[in-house]
DNA sequence: GTCTATACTGTGATAGAC
DNA sequence: GTCTATCACAGTATAGAC
């Protein structure tokens, strides 16, 4: 790890970034056929080129490498699919909708990032203070589209969570190629705004 | 693996039996306390009094303990918490709470169990055959209870599980000592209610 | 500075003597 | 059934070549 506080990288530190780039893309590659615990550091590291020891110099560990996964997918989904500009477009239930269709579809077309970003399933694996805070913002971000279309109370985000989540994870789990829970999501979006006073679409003057 | 057709096991037989309980029993706690993949074999041989090998006596691998805690998990649900009994004790919609929070703190009660159960989370272990149709037992159990107080559709069962799984995911996951989701299983259970045509407690003539 | 060769420790699992 | 000895493989550390 070089150490360089100036403002323009030189061009090893650039040349390793790249290499950097390049580990985590063979890792997601692997994860996505053989399982996010399938591969080992000597596969990963034929598949960059390299020989496995060196992929030490370029991360400190195997969970170093999972670390970067988990944080590059947390700001991958900060850079995509915010529901905002869809608010001033549509009426409020729509927004809503959208939003779950959004977060479901991120999930769901990639069963293996969701795994990683949302199950604890690598033995031993947690993310380091800086991945974790990547994913701090992520839910800020979501909590403030909420509270920008009314619903501030925690008890409300709570419950959005665990209904879109809990679709997600039934779809994941127990029908990955089809659209069994999909197909409930406009359904359980209703439910809430129901609950939490989001007049129906069409019905602007209670 | 002995072989015994005949109606009443030899002692043998039973002291095998008993020796392959202990074994479990010790991988549980090893699990609760380690993680479900936090503990080798040699521990878990240390643990019973045997050594590594002799495990494979009772054992094909590791995935078949995992495989025998798994099925003996999905046992244990049937034999407990059935929402039956409540049925004519208690008004429908009491009934589905009842029912949610019997599922909701089987969970919580253990997170390893759950873990093992719902998770897809050891590397390369799927249920065997026995294992996966006991599974389908307690899901058919499930099943025959909803459509007893009057919800057979599919699309409601999933939503119904959608539901009731999310809020339980998100309570072990990110407040596995509160109440923070739990709080809400009543509140999600009335919109589940209000969604299939369940009347509200005390309204029974609609 | 980046890489290679080599080796250390721990894993699940197997072979074969008693 | 239980042991000792051993295997192939994992993640990882280090020494040293270029």
């Amino acid at each position: 790890m070089l150490e360089n506080d100036s403002v323009s990288p030189t061009l090893a530190e650039r040349r390793a970034e790249a290499t950097r780039e390049g580990v985590i893309e063979a890792a997601w590659t692997l994860s996505r056929s053989l399982g996010l615990t399938g591969w080992s550091m000597r596969e990963l590291a034929k598949a960059v080129g390299i020989k496995a020891p060196t992929l030490y110099a370029y991360f400190d560990s195997k969970d170093a490498i999972y670390d970067a996964m988990f944080r590059q997918s947390y700001e991958q989904k900060g850079s995509s699919g915010d529901a905002e500009p869809y608010l001033a477009a549509h009426g409020e239930r729509d927004a809503f909708k959208l939003a779950a269709h959004d977060f479901f579809d991120f999930c769901t077309d990639d069963p293996t990032r969701y795994q990683l970003m949302f199950q604890r399933t690598i033995p031993g694996f947690e993310p380091s203070e800086q991945a974790y805070a990547a994913s701090q913002r992520s839910y800020e971000r979501f909590a403030q589209q909420l509270a920008a279309v009314g619903v501030a109370d925690q008890a409300h985000l709570d419950l959005w969570t665990a209904m879109i989540s809990g679709l997600t994870a039934q779809q994941i789990s127990n029908d990955p190629t089809g659209d069994r829970w999909r197909a409930l999501v406009d359904t359980a979006v209703d439910l809430f705004c129901d609950h939490v006073g989001i007049p129906p679409t069409g019905d602007q003057n209670p």
